[in-house]
DNA sequence: TCAAATACTAAACAACTGTTCAGCAAATAT
DNA sequence: ATATTTGCTGAACAGTTGTTTAGTATTTGA
């Protein structure tokens, strides 16, 4: 047992990896044992199960987005953000992690969900405080279809980037989508009925 | 032969069905020929092969969507609202199938949101013709945006339905998301830094 | 030093997958 | 009426799945 929890970390690593490109019932525990090099069997012995290594590859990735503290860490508008940052840093790993566990449905899905749609509550609530919120009707639902929108674009990240010509990542396409989503959040897409042509109020 | 052609049509609906519910590598052939009170083999004679069926199911639920005629049938407005409402009025299962098609990936995929996003440009050109679009710097990627909004609200269907504690089609759930996002869409979320609290230009 | 716990494997398990094959019965064509 | 095609089935195939079991080293604790 020279590098126990070594084998282990390694192991639920590569598992993360996979489970990240070809989700979880795409993976199996053999093709994981295989890239690294160890027999399905240690799999088990480590993990006692498929379902329980998938829920500590969970833990592991997504920790406090699914442990319910929702409020806990999202007050500060700093923190969230060297959240996400931190978050990202990591490659594209766990943004797709995160696309599989929300696609995946069930109880962990709609932890994450929920915790991403009391984000942008806070955001609101933030900007109101700031004075720079316009009048609406329905904080929480305009909350929750930022959210949606938010989420969609993680969950359709490959088709966007094919339809855009380049990864999300790339500096064109990030600052293109980036813009039109500022102005759409500034300004809005339509004009009412009944009004010619006319500016937003900016 | 008594009721041939009536067999393989049920067997395509039975099958689309269970895709819709299940997605297309969660359902076994077996499972679609039980359901159907059928032989497996029944199912490979009459279609071939899984992905035969698969493709035979595509192209009977999402047709046109998927043809690459993009363009030809969203000229017209009213067309296009005629359209969804057709295909909305079947029940869950068309918009389930959908879902799953969008988020199988691949070539099906990419054809389904492409044309998605064709719509909403031909949404914005026409408000644009009709006046009632505002200034905006980059109107492919707002349409894209707005895509990404829509689609999203698709795939994350069960996530809001139970956030907001009803079904997407009920009354209450369905207004508030339609005001809300009739709200983002007119006046916009955010007022700009720098300036005092102020209504938006409608 | 000796015993016990741990890390690990090879082989096999039962269940499931898509698909094939041989054959039967009923409808159609000649 | 005979031959042929068609609809359909039961059984079996080869492959994959998660998991079990028996066993072998290796490391740790007393």
């Amino acid at each position: 047992m020279r590098s126990a929890e070594t084998t282990r970390e390694q192991l639920l690593k590569i598992a993360v990896e996979m489970f990240a490109e070809n989700g979880f019932a795409g993976t199996s525990l053999r093709s994981i044992a295989k890239r690294a090099g160890v027999s399905p069997a240690l799999l088990i012995h480590h993990f006692g199960t498929k379902e329980a290594l998938i829920k500590e590859a969970i833990s592991e990735t997504l920790g406090a987005w699914v442990a319910g503290e929702k409020a806990a860490m999202l007050d500060d508008e700093s923190k969230r953000l060297q959240n996400w940052r931190a978050f990202m840093e990591k490659g594209t790993t766990p943004l797709n992690f995160f696309r599989q566990v929300l696609l995946a449905g069930g109880e962990y899905s709609q932890r994450l969900f929920d915790a991403a749609v009391s984000e942008s509550e806070v955001l609101l609530d933030q900007m109101k405080q700031a004075g720079r919120l316009r009048d609406m009707s329905d904080k929480q639902t305009t909350a929750l279809i930022m959210t949606v929108s938010g989420l969609g674009s993680v969950l359709l990240m490959s088709q966007i980037e094919k339809s855009m010509g380049g990864p999300i990542s790339s500096d064109h396409v990030a600052s293109r989508l980036m813009n039109s989503n500022n102005e759409m959040l500034r300004d809005g897409v339509f004009i009412p009925a009944g009004k010619t042509k006319k500016k937003a109020g900016n």
